[in-house]
DNA sequence: GCCGGTTTGTTCTCTCGTTCACAAACTCCT
DNA sequence: AGGAGTTTGTGAACGAGAGAACAAACCGGC
């Protein structure tokens, strides 16, 4: 890691505040639309489903863009936000394997209207390429290293059974990606510098059944006592 | 929250813990599928992406399944972490939103071998209510009371679009649903006692897209130097 | 039976995240 | 202009999570 000059703005933003940034976006869009044109801490806390101090805590890492006894302009600081997390200009996105989830994937609307842009569709599987899905060509997955380098990618998405999301991990790695999004079930191990995020589907569901199974046992013993 | 007395085992896993679990579950099941008997934490640990230290703490909360000088029996431990969890018998679950995203889920096989059965898949528009989807037919989002009650369902996913979503959880929760899997860019409210979980791809993205603008800047920042 | 090597279970410490509480600062009304 | 009422930004307390380090316990050989 390089150190930091201290005439950088010198964001060291909690991991813990990013998680929630985009999430006090998605309100401040909600307000916006709605005509709301400002706001206090406590509604926008309200609105995110979180504390008003945790709020303004994650607010004041950013600088200092409320007014006291007003409250936070709406649209100013969803401009901020959007500026710190880098959604103001289109980030290029690649997707590869498109089974079930991979076609859920290129058709969701979410990416596209928040500073997403899909710009290839992948799978190794020949039968798949030359399919068209949202309207986009899907193409052979030895393309990668061509359009990442033509679109200038940094993030990938593997939707690929679990078996070949390391293989698919290690090319995007050498093609130049440095983000990657995992819906695969399996644990991906890559170079220092690349950021991985893991979303599964069944890890989600073993957890509510946990919680689940806990209630009903506290209820039993309830009855018991 | 009721008082637990001090004859029950009283398990009190951290949620982080808890989070964890079942990536050990699964890379436990590997191991066992690869025809290994035993392992040790290390080994476990690095199977599942973590500090073996973390592994061992972990584990300590469900009781003392490993043999000091020798590690874990990979199916005892496996099954132990699986009772835990609660995923040794199956979890009916419905699904409300037949989407593109509905769709995938629908299709998932990752549900089945884990624990868990949908039992319903369940729309609010009648243009979808008769297709059938892997199997099973898609239902009209009225039927929703009569099939938690006729199949005890405690687990429900909403896969619908986001101005829906709220409206659906509060039906669920009214028809006796305690654990909701949450796929819509929604914040639910939901009373005391009921478990949401949020999964949310562009806020994933989003994340994603912050760490890389600031790698962006401190490439820049090191060419400038 | 005992000793060396190995691996677990646990204690201690440090860091990170969350919440509380309050001073600073702003608006509005008189 | 001044005071009452709000609301932000932040310092401090508190709690949870992660990693290091070590004692307890087990196996195998002699």
């Amino acid at each position: 890691m390089t150190a930091r000059t201290p005439s950088e703005t010198a964001r060291d933003i909690p991991e813990a505040t990013v998680a929630r940034l985009p999430v006090y976006l998605r309100a401040l869009t909600s307000l916006s639309e709605a005509g709301t044109s400002t706001c206090s801490s406590e509604a926008l806390a309200a609105s995110a489903g979180v504390n008003s101090a945790m709020l303004r805590k994650d607010l004041s890492y950013l600088g200092s863009y409320g007014t006291r006894g007003v409250g936070y302009d709406v649209d100013y600081l969803r401009y901020q936000i959007a500026r710190e997390i880098g959604v103001t200009q289109d980030w290029p996105v690649v997707i590869v394997g498109i089974g079930n989830l991979g076609h859920a994937l290129a058709n969701y609307s979410g990416f596209r209207s928040r500073g997403f842009r899909t710009v290839a569709l992948l799978d190794a599987d020949p039968a798949r390429t030359g399919e068209t899905v949202a309207g986009i060509d899907v193409r052979p997955f030895d393309d990668l290293e061509g359009i990442v380098a033509e679109h200038g990618v940094a993030i990938g998405v593997i939707a690929t059974p679990a078996p070949a999301a390391q293989a698919v991990a290690d090319r995007m790695v050498a093609a130049g990606i440095s983000s990657i999004l995992n819906f695969a079930a399996s644990v991906l191990t890559v170079p220092a510098g690349v950021d991985v995020r893991k979303v599964d589907l069944s890890i989600e569901l073993q957890i509510l059944a946990y919680h689940e199974q806990r209630k009903a046992q506290d209820q039993q013993q309830e009855e018991t006592a």
